[in-house]
DNA sequence: CGATTCCCCTGATAGC
DNA sequence: TGCTATCAGGGGAATC
């Protein structure tokens, strides 16, 4: 799924395309997507694309910007003008050039360039909105600092986890705590830094939080070097998969890095995993 | 406040 | 073969 390496992996290859491109058309071949009416962007440029925790936003030139989460399945896909871009989803036949079943909506370009907005499982969306209200958004106005911030400090984090009783994985996947993170860059956080997901934050010994804080920006920065996590159905806006679970040490593994078995336990609705050895309560 | 559950949704998979 | 139940998961809402 999509977190903050992935989106941020997308975002750079986007804005190495799309700055400039004018908007000429928007194909809806599902209506649930993109709900607003595409003619408040027919025509606009885009002059900048930014994120905020795990939400891309569109700046156009004519003062609207389309905010955009990929929740658990979306990509967007970039197709130069005469080039045939390459299968979104991994797994066939969902994988097939696109616009395959999965594609549910297409940005066309006055050069004759396509961005496909594809998402298997319908959960993603794409609001517009105006410029100026995109802090306004419930899900960016409440959204915490992501672990890259300056505000991210080992004092900061160490402060709010000591006035916290919550499980620390509940905490690191609540985005208006600290934005980016889902599930599997916090089970790896909590892995590197050693720690149970289901200890309490606020039982935390100093040394541990020092722990965790490096351990975020690391498995972050490991994500976004390799490209991100293709788990599942992530590809990159040139459709290719990331090699971060080649690294990875417990989610969706067997087995931990030193050999130990990795235990899966059910936390809300998520999945933790965890070394049965290394990661005590 | 925190924890849990349901819901949105589709496809892979297991069981019959 | 083919049907059906189960599961995955970001995040919002309802509930305890």
């Amino acid at each position: 799924m999509p977190e903050l390496p992935e989106v941020e992996t997308i975002r750079l290859q986007l804005k190495e395309k799309l700055i400039g491109k004018k908007i000429e058309e928007v194909e809806k071949l599902h209506p649930k997507t993109f709900g607003d009416d595409p003619r408040a962007i027919l025509g606009a440029k885009i002059k900048d694309i930014r994120r905020q925790g795990k939400i891309l936003i569109f700046d156009l030139d004519n003062q609207k910007s389309l905010v955009t989460h990929l929740k658990l399945t979306g990509q967007l896909i970039y197709e130069g003008k005469g080039e045939r871009a390459a299968g979104g989803h991994p797994v066939p036949p969902l994988n097939a050039p696109v616009p395959n079943k999965t594609t549910r909506i297409i940005y066309h370009f006055e050069d004759g360039s396509k961005l496909y907005f594809n998402d298997l499982r319908l959960f993603a969306y794409i609001h517009v909105v105006p410029t100026v209200q995109v802090e306004e958004e419930k899900a960016i106005k409440e959204m915490g600092p992501e672990p890259f911030d300056e505000g991210f400090t080992k004092e900061w984090l160490t402060d709010q986890l000591s006035k916290k009783s919550s499980k620390i994985k509940a905490l690191l996947l609540d985005q208006t705590f600290i934005s980016g993170i889902g599930n599997i860059y916090s089970d790896e956080a909590l892995y590197c830094a050693k720690i149970h997901p289901f200890v309490k934050s606020g039982s935390l010994a100093k040394d541990k939080i020092d722990k965790l804080y490096n351990c975020l920006k690391e498995v972050l920065k490991k994500g976004l070097k390799s490209g991100g996590a293709s788990d599942n159905s992530y590809v990159n806006a040139k459709g290719e998969k990331g090699k971060f679970m080649d690294f990875a040490s417990v989610y969706h593994k067997k087995f931990c890095p030193k050999g130990h078995p990795i235990f899966r336990l059910k936390m809300g609705g998520r999945s933790a995993h965890f070394c049965s050895v290394e990661q005590k309560l």
